[in-house]
RNA sequence: GCCGGAGUAGCUCAGCCUGGCAGAGCGAAUCCUUCGUAAGGAUUAGGCCGAGGGUUCAAUUCCCUCCUCCGGCUCCA
């Protein structure tokens, strides 16, 4: 008598009686994975296996074997740990305590920790683990449920105001603690195999800045001790490779205080590295057509004015005072790109026009936001700029992703594609909105790319795609980005005479391929670890004489390097050869040619990789060439020695 | 911008709680050593103790304000 349906993974439908619970229907398919049932998933979303099933939900069971256990262990993990802190401070209150990508947080109040106490509390958390309490679910009437939290939890009161609004409302419970819940969790606190608190800070309520401040705890668990240390691992191994440290041990730029925040300076080894990513850049911009124009960094805010950005973004651009007229730092480059299409009269057969300009912009970000080269006030973008008839649009943009694509694969990035749509502060009307969020849609189908939709993720003149890729660390980063735009050659009353010798309004496109050079840079030093492919290393090969007898040797060395156009430094300070590879090791230089009396004689050199591998009797010549082929072809790693 | 933590030599940090001559390691300079695949030795220099104000006979140390950085929140390329 089955009266409703659920559909399961495989796409088959299953019959279940009315008001069956996920949990019945893991039973229904079978009572071993009745009985291994954790919690379910009701269209996507992770749900406790009480949960009742609805005709027509897509559903999933949740067992110790699946992704999603990792979760529901985390959140366990974090009701441990309020009630580790219960049990040590009488004053603490909970408010939220979910799990997250990494692990869980528990935002509390009342009780003022530092991160000795956190010690502490792990160790109530292990006696509370190693207790191996059942972890039951409670339901209780909504009044009982607002009776207890009455007198002293306004913030359990206000979620049951607002989410917890139905009759009933679960908690769920572990000896003597008790939390208002939606779960799902565990069956028992012994199932979290491994754990550690990992840091506070400090949230709002509802993460709105006008609310109450709360501390935030973060912590991770896991099913295994081993899986946690692998954790911590990488963790420290981000922390060793934070492009900011890096940035000073390898020279390659300065944020000083002198200089204000969010202004970094750009050293020579730095400099060498984005002049590296300007040139590549550039030869593709070069490959499709594009020519490059410059602009100043400051215009009067008559032109932000037109162009939109002194409605929408005032609030984020650095002004000043000339002469009592009011001019502003650039926080984007198209208004000037628009402004020279202006100045010429064009002709149909003259578009697509496609600009192009490393363009320096400027915005006020908030003070606390600023962070290494990652958040800045000044950062340059790889703009193109491309004025084209509506026809034009779908092979420009397809031009534009095979740049795109192009440049991620050079740097071994992958990537996912979204399309961002109409934010909410936005010039242009409905209906140019709607065409150019269709028009996009309509590119990505053709090209049969597979796209996640961002809702109200635009820029405030036109929809965008946005290509989102993964260092190796597996952190994802926003970068490249296409974007139409209807509203600014409206803006900028553009136009060009047609055919029909009619004027008509061209459609700009807006892309850039690094996004940023200062995030992209950042994302590059940690993605190699410092460790740069030979075409970006600001010094490739160092050259590393025995003794002082070999210097002139060493000399002749460097010329031949440097007459085929490589980056080469000859380490002559007095030290052991041990120490000066030592150095050139720190310094993450891809190649070392060591030199001592024999290679002086022979004309030869012996060659050692960063890699710590290394050959003698290596002819100079088949080194250039080898080496020219490498950094040609941006090879990743060393590979003479291969 | 908000909450919390921190700013001492070029770098990493000790000293601060309990006020009384500013410390170490690394790096740098000089000298010795001329070395065969991840740290040779000695000597010397180097400081507005983030900035300003206050308390005190005396402030790196205690108090206040500001600046900057770090961890978050919110925002974003």
């Amino acid at each position: 008598m089955s009266d409703i349906a659920v559909v399961l993974p495989d796409g088959s439908e299953l019959g279940v009686p009315e008001g069956a619970t996920l949990e019945d229907v893991a039973y229904e398919i079978g009572p071993g994975l009745g009985d291994d049932t954790v919690a379910g998933k009701i269209e996507g979303e992770l749900v406790d296996k009480a949960t009742p099933v609805s005709d027509g939900d897509r559903i999933e069971i949740v067992t110790d074997q699946s992704d999603e256990y990792l979760s529901v262990l985390r959140h366990s993990a974090a009701h441990v740990f309020a009630q580790a802190l219960l049990r040590l401070y009488d004053d603490a209150k909970l408010t939220i305590g979910p799990w997250t990508e990494e692990g869980f947080y528990y935002d509390i109040t009342g009780v003022d920790l530092d991160e000795g106490d956190l010690r502490e509390i792990e160790d109530e958390m292990q006696e509370i683990v190693d207790a191996d309490y059942d972890i039951e679910r409670v339901v209780y009437d909504r009044e009982d449920a607002v009776a207890k939290y009455e007198d002293d939890n306004e913030y359990k009161l206000d979620i049951l105001g607002r989410e917890a609004d139905e009759a009933e409302v679960s908690f769920y419970e572990q000896a003597e603690f008790e939390d208002l819940c939606q779960g799902p969790h565990v069956e028992s606190t012994g199932e979290i195999g491994a754990f550690r608190l990992l840091n506070i800070s400090s949230s709002y309520w509802r993460g709105d800045e006008e609310n109450d401040t709360l501390t935030r705890v973060h912590g991770t668990a896991f099913e295994k001790e081993s899986d946690l240390e692998e954790f911590l691992t990488m963790r420290e191994e981000a922390k060793e490779r934070d492009h900011r440290k890096l940035g000073q041990e390898l020279d390659l730029f300065s944020i000083p205080t002198v200089t204000g925040p969010g202004l970094p300076l750009y050293h020579p080894n730095g400099k060498t590295i984005l002049k590296e990513l300007e040139e590549y850049g550039e030869s593709m911009n070069e490959e499709y057509g594009y020519d490059y124009v410059e602009t100043p960094h400051l215009f009067r805010t008559e032109l932000w004015k037109q162009s939109g950005h002194y409605d929408n973004y005032v609030d984020d651009m650095f002004l000043l005072d000339v002469n009592d007229e009011e001019y502003g730092l650039k926080p984007m480059n198209c208004p000037g790109h628009a402004t020279i299409f202006e100045q010429n009269s064009w002709s149909y057969r003259d578009l697509p026009v496609r600009y192009a300009e490393n363009g320096k912009v400027y915005r006020k970000e908030q003070r606390g936001e600023l962070s290494g080269l990652s958040r800045v006030w000044a950062f340059t973008i790889d703009d193109g700029h491309l004025f084209v008839r509506p026809e034009q649009i779908e092979s420009e943009v397809n031009d534009i992703m095979a740049m795109i694509n192009d440049v991620l694969e050079t740097f071994d990035l992958d990537y996912e594609v979204a399309l961002a749509t109409r934010p909410e502060k936005s010039v242009g009307g409905d209906e140019i909105w709607e065409k150019a969020e269709s028009q996009l849609e309509s590119v990505l189908e053709n090209a049969n790319m597979e796209y996640e939709l961002e809702a109200g993720d635009g820029a405030f003149y036109g929809p965008k795609i946005d290509f989102a890729f993964t260092d190796a660390l597996g952190r994802k980063w926003d970068g490249p980005t296409v974007q139409l735009d209807f509203n600014m050659p409206e803006r900028f009353d553009l136009s060009y005479t047609g055919e029909d010798n009619e004027d008509h309004r061209p459609v700009m496109i807006h892309r850039a391929l690094y996004g940023s050079f200062e995030r992209f840079f950042m994302v590059l030093i940690e993605h190699y670890d410092g460790k740069f492919p030979l075409w970006l290393a600001p010094e490739q090969v160092r050259i590393l004489p025995i003794s002082d007898d070999e210097l002139g040797y060493a000399h002749r060395l460097k010329n031949d390097l440097e007459d085929a156009e490589f980056r080469v430094d000859i380490e002559d300070r007095s030290w052991t050869l041990g120490r000066k590879i030592r150095e050139a090791q720190d310094d993450r230089v891809p190649y070392m040619l060591v030199v001592g009396s024999d290679e002086a004689e022979a004309g030869t050199v012996s060659v050692r990789d960063r890699k710590e591998r290394e050959q003698q009797d290596v002819e100079l010549d088949s080194f250039i060439d080898h080496l020219s082929d490498e950094r040609a072809e941006k090879r990743e790693e060393p590979d003479f020695l291969d």
